[in-house]
RNA sequence: CGCGGAGUAGAGCAGUUGGUAGCUCGUCGGGCUCAUAACCCGGAGGUCGCAGGUUCAAGUCCUGUCUCCGCAACCA
């Protein structure tokens, strides 16, 4: 019988579409995954969406939907863009699925039953127009982070899931399990922040907000976050505390569950410890990954830097994009995505290497042996003796590779093979060899060697690339495509007839590639902008009239001053401290366009001061004030008084 | 002392338990023409951020230090 293994990605969330570096978590698996099934295990592959939470319903009704629809549509999007790169899951759930739904509310009350949930209070600021709750931390100046109203501490009833009853047990079981955190760097962090200075009980329920999987006993909660999320896991295989499915007690424990540096303290302390409390059998290993960046910056919308998985499929096709998240990323260090890297792996690896060696193999075959694949004589020469151990090494080294998950080596693996086959068309010369008619056995042994070669590389690349892998098969009427047929040399495509060549990955012209792009993206920004200044105009209007009257701009005191002193805030890179003469008064006003002006160039010129605006604290500062600046493309710039302008004077 | 990550050839990265510094791209020179101006061979280029220390031996361990980058904070 075929071993079991399962796989699982961490479920993503549906607040909005996800960008390429979450769909690289799902490409990674899928490679994990057919890997597996390439070696005969009985893969079970799950991946998903997390659909509950307070920002989900806060979009929903931003955008005047409900949650549910709200998540239909976001959860749609994820599927479908995994699909587009040929994401093998078995089973996509949902964590609203109402399967999914009952479990979570049947393990809340069991571990309440058996006193792991508690009934406690939350406590922390409590914001009452945003109905938030936030940390100390997470306040500015003591006030909302959303709003910059004042916070009320306040103290909400939650309930809590017992933590360091468990602690000892788990750290017993990360040492009597060496592979359960991979890379091991993540264990001691975690060890060392997390555990050893006490675990702390986890809040898993709110009533803060409504979008979530209720708690059956006590209506006003819903399931916060973890408990809800991590239990799908065991529910999607059909876990149920009184009767557990078939499907799940084959597959559970988890073989490998791959998820994000940023989710590994879930992963590795909280998901235990349900498991432990709910006494099921713990996963066997977590995988966690970096992050890919879009050039050194982390992806985020406000940078405008974000890249789309659908967008790279229709400029670059699937496998080259695929093919670069899996060669580009290790597990040590975040990786990098840019459109340049990736045209260069794309013609370097893939068009050079790998596309034209089949083209040229192919072309040969048709050329010399009317497109039959010929018979292989059996007599090796040095070369075929080289290019055979080449092969057989590189097999041995991408498979060990694969074994430790190290997908990105097991690329390079590959494809120094195929640069064997390269190699060894340069010393036989098939091309020489064809002019004598004497030759042609040894001429058919070099082609029937190349394309033995390119089978055998070609199984181990299937898990990167299953189309291209496809395209290759069909081209030389593979018959066998089988792991355990990699190991050797058996010639099983002799007299074969060749089937179509098509140019598998077609050369990158860079510099016009990139040229367009830029246009493009420029073209982005530019009606990026647009909306964003359509909407501050839309939402300014939305608060106050259209147009105000002369008496509420009368409000505004607005004043010539001159910058007497000007230097640097301490602690904080982006503000200046302005001492600005009104007309006699001097006054302190903090600015935050450190960015855009030394000290230097601003001290005796003159500027408009808002000078009846409410006194704040900025890092600690005093600010009576604010000068006015404009907000441009190129960055912040004070709008200067003309120099006959005396300090003091009201401006209107 | 907020937390975390990183500093190795022009660029991007490997360097496992310490033992003559590697890979890819680029570059320069040569070869070849079956092939997608692709392929093959060869060369140049690094005192492994800096300073100490441990050792017969350190990119690799220890201490200190500098710089950069995320997060956070802040942008009246």
């Amino acid at each position: 019988m075929k071993e079991k293994f399962y796989i699982t990605t961490a479920i993503a969330y549906t607040s909005k579409k996800p960008h390429i570096g979450n769909t690289y978590e799902a490409v990674l698996t899928d490679a994990i995954a057919r890997y597996k099934r390439l070696r005969g295990y009985d893969v079970y592959f799950l991946t998903g969406t997390d659909e509950h939470g307070q920002k989900i319903q806060q979009e929903a009704e931003a955008a005047g939907i409900t949650p549910q629809a709200y998540v239909d549509k976001v959860a749609g999007e994820i599927k479908s863009i995994w699909d587009m790169f040929n994401v093998s899951y078995d089973k996509f759930i949902r964590t609203t699925d109402e399967e999914h739904v009952k479990c979570v509310q049947k393990i809340f009350n069991k571990l309440y039953e058996q006193g792991d949930i508690y009934k406690g209070t939350y406590e922390g600021n409590y914001c009452t127009p945003c109905e938030s709750f936030w940390t100390d931390t997470q306040l500015v100046d003591g006030k909302c982070p959303d709003c910059g109203r004042e916070c009320k501490k306040a103290s909400e009833e939650a309930y809590f899931l017992k933590m360091s009853k468990y602690a000892d047990r788990l750290v017993e079981y990360y040492n009597s399990h060496d592979e359960f955190i991979t890379p091991v760097s993540r264990k001691n962090e975690m060890i060392n922040n997390f555990i050893k200075p006490g675990l702390q009980d986890l809040c898993v329920s709110r009533t803060s907000f409504t979008w979530g999987i209720p708690v059956t006993f006590d209506e006003r909660h819903v399931t916060y976050v973890w408990l809800d999320a991590l239990s799908n896991y065991i529910t999607a295989i059909g876990f149920d505390i009184d009767n557990p499915s078939e499907l799940y007690k084959k597959l559970w424990p988890a073989d490998v569950q791959v998820i994000g540096k940023d989710i590994v303290r879930f992963h590795t302390i909280y998901w235990p410890i349900i498991l432990m409390a709910l006494g099921l059998p713990l996963p066997k290993q977590i995988l966690a990954h970096p992050w890919l960046l879009s050039g050194i910056d982390k992806m985020s919308k406000s940078r405008g830097n974000v890249i789309y998985g659908d967008d790279l499929i229709a400029q670059f096709g699937l496998d080259p994009v695929r093919h670069y998240l899996l060669a580009e990323m290790g597990y040590y260090n975040d990786g990098s995505i840019t459109y340049e890297n990736l045209i260069k792996r794309t013609n370097s690896d893939l068009a050079n290497v790998l596309g034209n060696l089949v083209s040229r193999t192919g072309a040969m075959i048709k050329q010399y042996f009317g497109g039959v694949i010929p018979k292989n004589s059996g007599n090796d020469d040095e070369f075929a003796v080289s290019l055979k151990t080449a092969i057989k090494e590189g097999f041995a080294d991408t498979v060990a590779k694969y074994d430790k998950y190290l997908l990105a080596d097991a690329d390079a693996a590959i494809f120094n093979t195929l640069k064997a086959c390269n190699k060894y068309i340069d010393e036989t010369t098939p091309w020489v060899l064809a002019k004598n008619p004497e030759k042609k056995q040894a001429l058919a042994d070099v082609l029937s060697n190349l394309v033995e070669s390119i089978r055998i590389c070609n199984i181990l690349l299937e898990p990167l690339m299953p189309d291209t892998a496809k395209k290759i098969n069909a081209i030389f009427n593979v018959p066998e495509q089988n792991f355990e047929s990699a190991r050797d040399y058996n010639y099983c495509c002799e007299g074969v007839t060749l089937g179509e060549i098509p140019i598998l990955f077609a050369r990158i012209d860079e510099k016009k590639l990139l040229a367009e792009i830029e246009a493009k993206e420029k073209e982005a920004k530019k009606s990026a902008k647009e909306a964003e200044k359509n909407k501050k105009k839309s939402e300014k209007t939305d608060e106050k009239t259209e147009i105000i009257g002369i008496e509420d701009f009368a409000k505004v005191d607005l004043r010539v001053g001159i910058i007497k002193e000007c230097v640097k805030a301490e602690n904080s890179d982006k503000l200046l401290v302005l001492q600005i003469d009104m007309g006699g008064e001097i006054r302190q006003v903090v600015s935050g366009i450190a960015k855009y002006y030394t000290p230097e160039e601003l001290i005796g010129k003159k500027v408009i001061v808002v000078s009846n605006l409410k006194p704040v604290k900025l890092r600690g500062i005093d600010s009576n004030g604010m000068i006015l600046a404009a907000d441009t493309e190129n960055g912040v710039k004070v709008i200067f008084a003309d120099e006959n302008a005396n300090p003091g004077s009201k401006v209107r």
